[in-house]
Parts: C-alpha cells; sequence; structure tokens
RNA sequence: GGAGCCGUGGUGUAGUGGUCUAACAUGUCUGCCUGUCACGCAGAAGAUCGCGGGUUCGAAUCCCGUCGGUUCCGCCA
C-alpha cells in the first residue's frame, strides 16, 4: 500500500459501478491506496484526468513499439495504452507482464482516436495512456483460460474455482444471485416479516432425508444434527407469536447428488401465523413475479400462476413438477385399446395396467430410424417398447394397430388423441407407473426435438391437493406426502382413523419450467391430530415423545393457526440465469460425489480429534 | 447401491487395431511489429493417450478392473 500511495496522494476519491440494470452506486473512498476508478467506470467525461487503475490483466496486445493492456476487475475492462514516448519504463514493464497479473496502472484518460473505438466496452470510447505501471502480483499461466468461450472439464473448475469465478458468465451469476438474495429480504422486510436465524447444530430425527451429524464432544456418544430445513424452528417461532418469519437458510441433506440438488444448499423458508394456503401463496405469487421482473428480462407465460390438482397433473403430464412452457399433454386410451385384439395393449391392460400416448404434431414423417430411436429411449426408461401411429400428410395410416383394430377403432384412438394428418401418435402400454414415467420424460425429449422451448419463458404453476399420506409398501407404514407437519381438510379429519389415504392436504407446490422450486403447507397446530399423523407413520408413543415431544408440547401452549413455504434459492437463480446446473450458481458447490476438489473435503482428522469425539473409526472402512 | 456418457500436450478437440516417431486450434516461450481489441507474422518447446491388468505379432483404439467428472434410476419427509 504505501508504494501506491507514495506517488497518489491520498484525499478522497469516489469510484462507482452498475449493481444493475437500472441502479448506478458510487462508492467514496477517503484514504486510496489503490485505485481512483474501476476498470467499468471511466468514460468521456473523465477525459483529461490522472486515474489509477487497479486489476487483472485480461489481454496483452504487443505491437513492439506500442503496448495495450486490457484491465480486467469485477466492473469491467479498459484498455490501457502504453507508449514508450509517454513513459518507457511504463512500456517495458508492460511488455513483461502477462494474463491474470495483478496491477496498478496510473496514467491520463485520453479519447480513443476516431475510428477505434470499442462499442463492445462500456469504457470503449477513451483508453488510459500509462505513466506508471506497478506489478502488484504475477500470475502463473492458469490452468484454463478466463473466458466463457470455451467448455473446460469440470472438475478442473472446481479445483481452481477462484479461477472459474473470475470467468464473465460465473460472476454474472454471482451478481444475479446476490440481487435475487437482496430483493427477497427487501421484499419480506417491506411487509412486516422479521429475519430471524436458527441454530445450524440441531437435532437428529427419523423422518425425511438422511441427516449429516456432529459429533458433540461433551457427550459422548451423543449427536447434533444439521438442519435438512429449519422447519420446526419456523412452526415454533408461530407458536412464540412472532407472526411473520423469514430466513435465508441453508439446509443439509446427506443424500445422492443430481444436478439440481447439492448436499448443502439454500432455501428461502417463510411461516406466517392467522394465514390459510391462499394468503402463503398470494404472498409467493406475488414475490416471484417481482424477482423475475426485478432481476430477468423473461416474461412470465401466465399471472396468476394456474393452480392444477395433483391428480390433474399426474394424468396430464406424469409428473407432479410439469414444465408448462409447451402442451404435449398425454391422453389415456385405456377404453379404446380394449377394442380389437392387439396383443401389446391387451396384456396390459389384463394385468391392470393402462394405455396412454402423446401427440407429436408434424412428426408423421419420422423414419423408422427416428421412432427407433424414441423406442429406445422409451425401453432406457423401462417401456417395453412404443407403440406408434404416424398419420401422413394426406392422411394415410402407417402404425401395427391397423392389423389388429378396426379402421373405426383406429379413429376413434386418433380422435380422442385429437391427431391431424401429419402428426406421429406415441403409445405406452404398461403399468400407471411406467406410462406416466416414460410419456414423461417422452415429453421432455420431444419438447426439445420440437423445439417447443422458449428459453426466455418462465412458465409458473402451483400444484395443490395432494393426498397427505402414501402407503410405503417397504416399510409397511404410511409416509407424509410433504412433511409430518402438513395439515389436511377440515372435512377429512375423521379419516385418519378410516380411510388415510383419501386425506387431502393443505399442501401447495410451486413449479416453474419443470422443477419444484418450493413447497409448502398450512400445519397442523392441533396436538392431538399431530400425534395421529405420527402414529401412522408407525411411531410408538416412546419415539414420539423422544423425537416430537417438544412440537405436541407447543402446540398445547396456544399454537396459533400458522402456515408457510420453503423456495429453492439455488434452483430459482438457476432458472432466472438460465443455466442446467444449480452448480452454476453457488459459489463453491461439491461434486455429485458430494466432494470439494478446491479443498479436498471431506478430510481424514488427526487421531487426537477423534478421541475428543469419543470417536473411532471402524477399521474396515478406513480408505 | 445400479445404469449410461466422458477422460489424448496447459486448455479444447481429432484420431476407434498397423509409417501414430500421435494431428489441429488455442495457450506458453523466443524473435519481429506504433492503433490493436480473439492484433498480426516467423520459429520453438510441450503428450509414455487417467491408472492397472488382459487379448493381439502389434493397443490411444478391443476386453476386464479401478480412479475422477458428469447425467439418470434408487434415494431426496
Amino acid at each position: 500500500m504505501s508504494v501506491a500511495s507514495s506517488w497518489l496522494g491520498s484525499t478522497s476519491w469516489t469510484f462507482s459501478f452498475i449493481l444493475d440494470k437500472v441502479r448506478r452506486v458510487t462508492i467514496v473512498v477517503f484514504a486510496v491506496h489503490y485505485r481512483t476508478h474501476t476498470c467499468g467506470d471511466l468514460n468521456k467525461d473523465a477525459i483529461g484526468q490522472h486515474v489509477t487503475l487497479a486489476g487483472w490483466v485480461n489481454r496483452r496486445r504487443d505491437h513492439g513499439g506500442l503496448v495495450f493492456l486490457d484491465i480486467r476487475d469485477r466492473y469491467g475492462v479498459t484498455q490501457i495504452i502504453c507508449d514508450p514516448e509517454r513513459s518507457a519504463e511504463a512500456h517495458r514493464i508492460a511488455s513483461e507482464v502477462r494474463s491474470e497479473y495483478v496491477v496498478q496502472i496510473s496514467g491520463t484518460v485520453v479519447p480513443r482516436l476516431a475510428g477505434t473505438e470499442n462499442p463492445k466496452l462500456s469504457t470503449g470510447a477513451i483508453e488510459v495512456a500509462a505513466e506508471h505501471i506497478e506489478i502488484l502480483n504475477p500470475s502463473r499461466t492458469t490452468p484454463f483460460p478466463i473466458s466463457d468461450t470455451i467448455q473446460v472439464d469440470e472438475s478442473l473448475r472446481l479445483k481452481y474455482r477462484y479461477l472459474d469465478l473470475r470467468r464473465p458468465s460465473m460472476l454474472e451469476n454471482m451478481v444475479l444471485r446476490h440481487r435475487v438474495v437482496k430483493a427477497m429480504r427487501d421484499y419480506f422486510d417491506e411487509r412486516g416479516f422479521l429475519e430471524i436465524e436458527t441454530p445450524i447444530l440441531m437435532k437428529s430425527t427419523p423422518e425425511g432425508a438422511r441427516d449429516y451429524l456432529v459429533p458433540s464432544r461433551l457427550y459422548a456418544g451423543e449427536f447434533y444434527a444439521l438442519p435438512q430445513s429449519p422447519q420446526q424452528l419456523k412452526q415454533l417461532l408461530m407458536v412464540a407469536g412472532l407472526d411473520r418469519y423469514f430466513q435465508i437458510a441453508r439446509c443439509f441433506r446427506d443424500e445422492d447428488q443430481r444436478s439440481d440438488r447439492q448436499p448443502e444448499f439454500t432455501q428461502l423458508d417463510v411461516e406466517m401465523a392467522f394465514v390459510a394456503e391462499e394468503d402463503v401463496m398470494l404472498l409467493i405469487e406475488e414475490l416471484l413475479i417481482f424477482l423475475i421482473e426485478k432481476t430477468t428480462q423473461k416474461h412470465i407465460k401466465q399471472i396468476p400462476f394456474p393452480r392444477l390438482r395433483f391428480s390433474d397433473v399426474m394424468g396430464r403430464y406424469g409428473t407432479d413438477h410439469p414444465d408448462l412452457r409447451f402442451d404435449l399433454p398425454l391422453v389415456e386410451i385405456s377404453d379404446l385399446a380394449r377394442a380389437g385384439t392387439f396383443g401389446v395393449f391387451q396384456g396390459a391392460l389384463a394385468a391392470n395396467g393402462i394405455v396412454k400416448g402423446i401427440r407429436v404434431p408434424g412428426a408423421g414423417g419420422y423414419s423408422r430410424k427416428e421412432i427407433e430411436e424414441l423406442t429406445e429411449f422409451a425401453r432406457m426408461l423401462g417401456a417395453k417398447g412404443l407403440v406408434s401411429l404416424a398419420i401422413s400428410a394426406v392422411g394415410e395410416l402407417k402404425s401395427p394397430l391397423i392389423k389388429f383394430m378396426s379402421h373405426d377403432e383406429v379413429q376413434a384412438i386418433i380422435d380422442h388423441m385429437q391427431g391431424e394428418a401429419g402428426d406421429l401418435l406415441l403409445f405406452v402400454a404398461d403399468s400407471a407407473k411406467v406410462c406416466n414415467d416414460v410419456l414423461f420424460r417422452l415429453r421432455g425429449k420431444l419438447a426439445e426435438r420440437l423445439k417447443l422451448i422458449d428459453p426466455n419463458e418462465m412458465a409458473l404453476c402451483w400444484v395443490v391437493d395432494f393426498p397427505l399420506l402414501h402407503f410405503d409398501e417397504e416399510g409397511q407404514r404410511y409416509e407424509a406426502e410433504h412433511n409430518p407437519f402438513s395439515g389436511m381438510d377440515e372435512a377429512h379429519i375423521g379419516r385418519l382413523d378410516t380411510d388415510p389415504l383419501h386425506i387431502r392436504a393443505r399442501q401447495y407446490d410451486i413449479i416453474c419450467n419443470g422443477y419444484e422450486i418450493g413447497g409448502g403447507s398450512v400445519r397442523i397446530n392441533v396436538a392431538e391430530i399431530q400425534q395421529k399423523v405420527f402414529s401412522l407413520m408407525k411411531l410408538d408413543d416412546e419415539q414420539i415423545k423422544e423425537q416430537f415431544g417438544h412440537m405436541l408440547e407447543a402446540f398445547e401452549y396456544g399454537a396459533p393457526p400458522h402456515g408457510g413455504i420453503a423456495l429453492g434459492v439455488d434452483r430459482l437463480v438457476m432458472l432466472l440465469a438460465n443455466e442446467d446446473s444449480i452448480r452454476e450458481v453457488i459459489a463453491f458447490p461439491k461434486t455429485q460425489s458430494a466432494t470439494d476438489l478446491m479443498m479436498g473435503a471431506p478430510s481424514p482428522v488427526e487421531e487426537k480429534q477423534l478421541q475428543e469425539l469419543h470417536l473411532s473409526i471402524r477399521p474396515e472402512e478406513k480408505k
């Protein structure tokens, strides 16, 4: 610092940068050591000023006599011109620097020569004529180029994440994420919500995902658990009368990873007292519209968000988290498929299965090879095959069905599917689960193939009317569809004793572009009902008391009606950023095998640490 | 736990049984170059083809195993 200030002087300086599309933030710095402006700061207004910049060498263009340096920081890129006639010393150092060196440059802002302006840069009208260059820190050649133009192996990116984050697209994602979270905080603050932190060291519970455990030093053989979500605590905050709570909460689940699942992830957690479904849904709907409009150029397909019943979306899309950017509905034709003598259909129906199809508009001319490809895809997902029915442009039919069904019977199926000339109809005959599963994936694949997806569209919907419980054959017990605290339709409470599978939960999931980005419910606030739900989940009284006694007890001290929701922040930002993986919007993500390639976690610890924690490692499991 | 895909100079790719003594681009290094902005030109260095085993007269290439990354199934209240 002393080096810099010795030739800079130090009164007060300001620099400003663009925070988002409308706001420009100006920072006043009173003791400048390193820079007077950022690399995105300077324009024609600054011509003639003596400035100092600091940043990374983005690129060096050495013309021998004249050297250009592009200096990059978070805010932009500024071209430095190093002319030996202005400073032989600066020119000499400029020819020594390499990519990613950290340098400090002082000089005079000058207009670029007519015709050499660069419209691609916000600073492209000017350049800084270098008078002094200081190498603050050199850099080895980076293991991959700091550029968005090529795709680098992900393990390399993760090992050198601090370099990966220098790439403009990653920087953009981090900025976007900040803006989304900031907007969330503003939104809830304006509506009277309190942001309250809940513990990270919590208690393990038998329900739900596998816990990450933290051994206790003070209590041999006992463990804390990292929270899977602050679910119970936020409900207890409602019992406490805090009324409106939110938190940007880190959550942990020790389960296998996916492109949209990390071992630790962030939820926007919300809970409100004295609310029904509508209150929560309207609040969140307004929030999402606000976020999308504030942080992206994307348009929302339908406002208000459509509300779909669980049973309907399962039937129409084969999943409870449909991508509504395109239609391509699944259509059941079991009744029509009963006609004729087609073995594939008859066999599936005889085995209590169903026959379901999808209409692929304009695909009637697909070659045998193309259809075979789709069939192979369906087989991979568990179908025995695909039955195709192609309708040519002039209405001729091509299908194995023709041999086994009358013309009218085939036509009835086509009509039911709303098939037209030039279409391809594809059918799966199997159990309802396989049909839905296969056609759900096929639907997504076809939408891609037919280019039905507008990347600028956000198709949001609510899914409601979930069953409260489903029966787990393996464990021979009921399990909560959402979580064990979800409330239920008042008229169905009696069914807890008689017909648990037909209780409608007061649950709502929010879906965006085929991703479940959140879910919540109006909760149970009556100890007796909560106790019954636990019993159906095959917890005995002792377990209930040990694991959830605090909840039941709390409900006996005036628990208000309450409800809430949790949104997956990583997934939401991923969608806003047009990324395919949440790793792209997490600064330091873990790999699919839950390791941190940069830090090398997890890692063995000293024997002494294990002893303090009263732990020993089973020898056969040591690596 | 299971299945698929990927792994070749620093990086991204090509090469799918035989002059492969491994090619191309980019990066790196050296030299030249005063208006470039993916600067240009000339030259050089740089790879036992993730690792181990097998098949073969011969393996980057085929097979098995293993490691790493990734996608999906199971799992994720």
